[in-house]
DNA sequence: TGAACCATGTAAGCCGTTACATGATTCG
DNA sequence: CGAATCATGTAACGGCTTACATGGTTCA
């Protein structure tokens, strides 16, 4: 049991980023962990989600912690659990957006299937990447025609040019891919022709 | 342990790639473990990766599943296993090359610090994108300047053209993120200067 | 009332990394 | 010989998703 606790205090690279998600998301205002998760899927969903069974059990250490409090609301009969940031959760916060973010192992499937892609028939790969291609275009249009208008009603908030920051990270990303798997497509119809 | 059978019949929407990973290594030529490690280290280092505590109990699962063999070296007196895979194994990478790939939940640990970036001073997320701008920097030049030279002794092969669209893609997106970098390193000057 | 959604929470179980263990080989 | 590397393998553990469980609210 006392090797198991040196473990722990030794080992701690792995570590999870739930916790900052949900500290992050009530930097911005009071809320349940419901509309964490439904705002999580309206804005940081290209590069970010957490599901259920990270976000009620994150919150209920973070609460033991006094990284956040319940909020009590007005009405009372309500049955949302809203929290709000603490003091030391913004100072935990603050701590954590000091660190460096690490490199984390990628892993894309797409691109895992292209390497090997030589031992099927070309079209296999070039109706990957056209489903890509479109799926890629719907996302931009979603960031173009949704997030984009939605974000602008925030233009004079402090968090403004950092969210447009995400976002444009994502359209150029993604208008670089779009292109990448365009030009691949090409080369797949020459390598079909031979 | 009935009930856990067919759970385990049921779900099966989580699979592990390793295995079809292992399979297009072999599906190039014979190697041994270790060797498909090193070799994915220098190839698809940027896109896909496996850990020792991976590899190793699949190529077992594999070999039960005869989906790769054993391989009788010459002169016998190797410490190495070298594997190679079977004709089920071929299938079953054509097979698994037919799936769409399924678009994975990403976590993008740089832009949650930048979502969240109104939190702390414009400096701190300027130093965070300025450090991963010099990263993009140096794996755009490996991408250039060690493995394009390196598949470059490929050409004539058929996974010639699919290794090289998998290192257009590194290259093109490394570019769009050096850009998106840079711009937005200047747009947090701006803010400094408020 | 019933369907749809809101809302919180837990348990099971795979995924994947890391640390450790073990021994062979190579080479200065 | 000693160090570095080659080479295979396992155990432990945290991360994370999914399925399930439960009950409240809204509204046609």
């Amino acid at each position: 049991r006392i090797e198991q606790d040196e473990l722990r205090g030794n080992i701690m690279a792995r570590s999870s980023n739930t916790q900052f998600a949900l500290l992050g998301m009530l930097s911005f205002e009071p809320q349940s962990a419901y509309d964490m998760k439904k705002e999580m899927k309206q804005s940081t969903a290209f590069f970010w989600s957490e599901s259920d069974g990270q976000i009620y059990p994150a919150l209920h250490k973070m609460l033991d912690a006094g990284l956040v409090q319940v909020c009590d609301q007005e009405g009372g009969r309500d049955s949302k659990i809203v929290y709000e940031i603490t003091e030391a959760g913004r100072q935990a916060l603050r701590d954590w957006l000091e660190i460096p973010p690490l490199k984390k192992t990628i892993r894309n499937e797409l691109l895992l299937k292209i390497f090997f892609g030589g031992n099927t028939s070309p079209d296999v790969i070039a109706r990957h990447l056209s489903h890509q291609s479109y799926s890629f275009k719907e996302e931009l249009r979603i960031l173009d025609h949704e997030i984009l208008p939605m974000i602008e009603q925030f233009k004079d908030s402090p968090h403004y040019p950092y969210w447009v920051m995400t976002l444009e990270h994502g359209v150029d990303l993604l208008k670089a891919k779009i292109a990448w798997a365009e030009k691949a497509e090409n080369t797949l119809k020459k390598i079909d022709k031979d």
